[in-house]
DNA sequence: CCTAGATGGTAACAGCGTCAACATGAAAAA
DNA sequence: TTTTTCATGTTGACGCTGTTACCATCTAGG
């Protein structure tokens, strides 16, 4: 068979290193970052725990795996939400903003992770790319493009931790309301 | 003696709990939150593990009580700053802002912890009471002070977060200039 | 067909957080 | 002063964790 089996009865898993990154996904929107142990995704598909070895040289780098899929999760995220907007430009740059909130307090432990590691390859993520992008349209005439694209991820990012904190109420209407704040009156 | 004595040949310690939390703030500054470990924290302090328990219920009560250590600290940065800033009202403001930032870059580990736990007390902290009351003296007339409040305690949150993970450069200049557009070009 | 290498499992290690049971000593009660 | 009480610290153990060394199995290529 051409195929990998999926069948419980195969030795060999198929695609062990998409499963343990995918339960480790599904894990993370359960609990939170602490309650997430090698063992326990090994456990949950069914395999030994020494096994995610073959596929990843520690526990940090699973992790590390799962983040960077978070991190296409978002860019996605951002996208959709952006050419959803009816009008292009600053208007739909709000919208991809307010999408990385909801994106955030939609997955808070996998957020988290995404955040949570200096080690992390989030360095040049997709989401950083978009931002960087598409904030060029947004920008008012007469600022600096890289200040304006760093003042909007900041906005974002940090309503979204907040927000995860419950530092500040977890509105649709306040998401909105600092966005449109600091993108500029003429949205 | 009516004074705690700090000999090591004395059973009892003295002040524990305040000697583990400081402890504990130590090990933060050398290594990263995961590499703390109650056991690690005792065993530095001169004690046996299990004494912990005599002052904290669980590991995750010292680490609350590691972060409320931290936002006291967080929050005298940000005073400290207000008060130094020659002219008062908007200007201070942002020196306090710039002071939030500079201290997540200055205290990495100990700022992710803070920040870095739902089951935070870090509700109605300090740092955060600090925003709330000193934001109105910068708001724009006509603006939301609670929105206001909210998109600043943002942008000095995201932009600390930011540089932390290494998404954009920990540079000064680049720290003022963020908040300046934020906070209106009447700085 | 057979062999080599990728992919899996077993057993064991030290370290972790935590609990139950016991020890100590300082301060209140006698 | 003597006695008792109770907050504080210790020992030993349990199950769990990440990780390693070594062995088993399947599958692809000669």
């Amino acid at each position: 068979m051409k195929k990998p089996t999926n069948d419980q009865t195969s030795y060999h898993h198929g695609d062990l290193r998409a499963a343990l990154v995918c339960e480790g996904m599904r894990q993370l929107g359960e609990e939170g970052v602490g309650d997430l142990s090698l063992r326990g995704v090994a456990r949950a598909v069914g395999v030994s725990a020494t096994a995610v070895y073959r596929h990843f040289p520690d526990k940090d780098a699973l992790l590390s795996a799962i983040a960077e899929e978070g991190f296409r999760m978002l860019g996605q995220a951002q996208r959709v939400a952006f050419s959803a907007a009816r009008e292009a430009g600053a208007r739909a740059f709000q919208a991809s903003g307010a999408a990385y909130v909801r994106f955030a307090l939609a997955n808070p432990a996998l957020f988290r992770l995404m955040f949570a590691r200096p080690t992390a390859a989030s360095r040049q993520s997709d989401a950083a790319a978009f931002l960087r992008e598409n904030s060029a349209a947004s920008a008012p005439p007469g600022v600096d493009r890289g200040l304006f694209a760093l003042q909007a991820w900041s906005v974002v990012h940090g309503l979204a931790m907040l927000m995860l904190d419950g530092l500040a109420p977890a509105d649709d209407t306040l998401i909105e309301g600092v966005l449109s704040a600091t993108l500029g009156p003429n949205c």
